[in-house]
RNA sequence: GCGCCGGUAGCUCAGCCGGAUAGAGCACCGGAUUUCUAAUCCGGCGGUCGCUGGUUCGAGUCCAGCCCGGCGCGCCA
């Protein structure tokens, strides 16, 4: 399916050029959606800009373009209105003809409803999750995680070759009394790694913690397998292994009930690079001394006292730190992955140290014009209270709690509506049980998705869970309904001949099939712009139309409609959303279901 | 002190390189139900877009200054 607008700009600038000639020349006819339904479809507004380079009338300007701008097959006659807006409006039957052309989902393999991948793949890495092993993942770690994955399906729908990089903190001076713990806890953990389990990361980190802050024998210990670590000493190596795997199957359980795949490449992997990361801008002269650490400073970064703030790529006690660790990482990305496009995906208090980090690699000459650096920040999740989020004693929210009460909640409005002879469905208990985990980690992903990346939100279990409004279950349930609509008319949706004519003609048709026709502009700009809550707003307003059409009052008939042709049209409407919106929710990470 | 992000309806939030009368959900009030899954739909109420000035045909959006909140700013990541 292609782009109504591309292919109204496309006139437009046709007709521009044909007006104005070189005058016209790289003008953007900018079209957009228009707010309000009487003014039609889409509004062109570049008259009103042109109109003051040559040093016409805006209206004057828009009518010209009118008078050789060729839509008919398209939309109804083009009205020029206000200053000199351009209105346009779709016509019912050519929007129809579209949504008609748009081929049957695969019978395997995700459903594109006909939108064609890139001519242009890239490789792209994308920076995301990273928790640090030394703990359990917690609340912190979800945004990232969410918008990641989620970017990464907009990329790969686009056609790009994706590598979500779990850029876990495996490496450090806090490994060292894991590590000595570890050995005293589990003294067979050497004789069969594999077997390892600690039941809770948090509790082991605070006892290590404890015993290292209280007991000297221990924390000296603990100082040698730091030492041992760096110098690469077997049997500490193994232990740190045994630990670090251990930890990776805790997040990787988080992973899996989150329906996400990362590539795990822990810090560590790039510790023999680090030295000559080191090396390379010491001999450009990048990197210089400074108190005893080697120093990149670069134009614009400021202390607090007004001085050059570094870039400490080597401190003076010879270890490196993240600095270092990420510029080899970007360094390793493009070179050994190849990579076009690094996109890191965290939070947005560390936009300088992006910021610098993507200035040195710049100078150093490692990301060339070519290569895309792009921090994609975002803001915090707070508490309901707006603060940040806490445990009642003030520690942090362990992801597989949050997610644990998702589900909890959700299955507990499920079962309410089976207490209601209304809404009771007959959900065995497993299939309410699957019903809840899709709800519950859905309401969780929408709503963190639903938001502008940058602003705070507040985590608010109410709002999330809601059947009404901009929610994961709203959305659900509209798809669920949709799937029950075609059982219930004894149609399989997927069989229906592809060449049945969708024919609009009721209002609410209208509104239904323009807005599924938005849909390639939609992904477009959402992945253009790395924003989830594109897809969010739109699926609510698709949900809203679908609504619409199948309200009683104000839509039509559709499992008894007549004639036959009709009723077939309308069925293919409901095929077409129901499909929008599972790629709409597969793009976000969300699972559909059958019936809820 | 410098820098970044934010301030939009009672609450939670949208607002697409500046576009027509600033939107949605919740809450509140009212209406629709012989159910195609009403877990829905329709209507109403509700705003000095933090403040002031500027740019221009046009500013929630861009610029400057100020107020409030959050965060960052040399050897943690």
């Amino acid at each position: 399916m292609q782009s109504i607008t591309r292919e109204l700009e496309q006139r437009l600038t046709v007709a521009l050029r044909a007006c104005f000639g070189d005058a016209a020349e790289g003008v953007d006819p900018m079209l957009r959606p228009t707010q309000d339904p009487s003014f039609g479809d889409y509004q062109a507004n570049f008259a009103m800009a042109l109109a003051r380079t040559l040093k016409q009338k805006p209206r004057d300007v828009a009518e010209a373009v009118v008078e050789r701008l060729d839509v008919a097959d398209l939309c109804g006659p083009p009205q020029v209105a206000g200053p000199g807006f351009i209105n346009l409006t779709l016509l019912p039957a050519a929007a129809g003809r579209r949504l008609q052309a748009i081929p049957p989902a695969a019978r395997d393999g995700l459903d594109r409803v006909g939108i064609d991948p890139t001519p242009a793949p890239a490789v792209v890495a994308i920076d995301m999750s990273s928790p640090n092993l030394a703990k359990e993942m917690h609340v912190g770690h979800l945004r990232s995680t969410i918008i990641g994955d989620c970017i990464a399906r907009m990329l790969e729908f686009e056609g790009h070759h994706v590598h979500r990089i779990n850029h876990v903190g495996d490496w450090g001076t806090q490994f060292g009394m894991l590590i000595e713990h570890l050995r005293r806890t589990h003294p067979d953990v050497l004789n069969d790694p594999e077997h390892l389990r600690l039941g809770d990361l948090e509790s082991f980190y605070v006892q290590a913690k404890q015993r290292f802050d209280a007991d000297e024998e221990f924390a000296t210990a603990a100082r040698r397998a730091v030492v041992d670590l760096q110098s690469g000493d077997p049997a500490t190596l193994a232990v740190w292994r045994a630990f670090c795997e251990e930890s990776l199957r805790h997040c990787h359980e988080i992973y899996e009930r989150l329906d996400i795949r990362v590539e795990d490449r822990g810090e560590s992997f790039y510790n023999d690079l680090l030295p000559r990361i080191v090396d390379d801008l010491a001999r450009v002269g990048l990197a210089v001394e400074s108190d005893g650490a080697m120093c990149v400073f670069l134009d614009g970064f400021r202390n607090r006292e007004g001085e050059p703030l570094p870039m400490i790529i080597r401190k003076s006690d010879g270890g490196y730190n993240y600095d270092t660790t990420d510029l080899a990482a970007l360094r390793h990305r493009i070179e050994a992955l190849g990579a076009t496009r690094l996109l890191y995906v965290v939070g947005l208090p560390q936009k300088q140290h992006f910021d610098m980090l993507f200035a040195a690699a710049r100078k150093a000459g490692w990301a060339g014009d070519k290569v895309e650096l792009t921090h994609i920040g975002f803001g915090s999740m707070l508490a309901a209270s707006g603060k940040m989020f806490k445990t009642r004693e003030g520690g942090t929210v362990k992801l597989k709690h949050l997610l644990d009460e998702a589900v909890e909640r959700a299955r507990n409005v499920l079962e309410a509506n089976e207490q209601d002879p209304e809404k009771k469905r007959g959900l065995a208990p497993e299939q309410m049980q699957v019903i809840a985990e899709t709800v519950g980690v859905g309401a969780v992903k929408y709503f963190d998705l639903s938001h502008a990346l940058g602003s705070d939100y507040k985590f608010e279990w109410d709002t999330m869970l809601s059947m009404d409004g901009n929610t994961a279950p709203y959305m659900l349930y509209a798809y669920a309904r949709i799937r029950s609509i075609g059982r219930e008319a004894g149609v399989d949706y997927a069989a229906l001949p592809p060449d049945t004519p969708i024919v609009l003609e009721h209002e609410s048709e209208i509104r239904l099939g323009k807005m599924l026709l938005r849909l390639p502009d939609v992904i477009e700009q959402a992945g253009r712009e790395y924003r989830p809550n594109v897809i969010t707003e739109y699926l609510f307003e698709l949900s809203k139309a679908y609504n619409g059409f199948y309200d009683r009052k104000r839509g039509v008939r559709v499992k008894d409609a007549t004639p036959e042709s009709v009723r077939l049209s309308r069925l293919r409407l409901c095929d077409l959303t129901a499909r929008t919106l599972k790629l709409g929710l597969h793009l976000l990470g969300i699972g559909t279901l059958e019936q809820m």
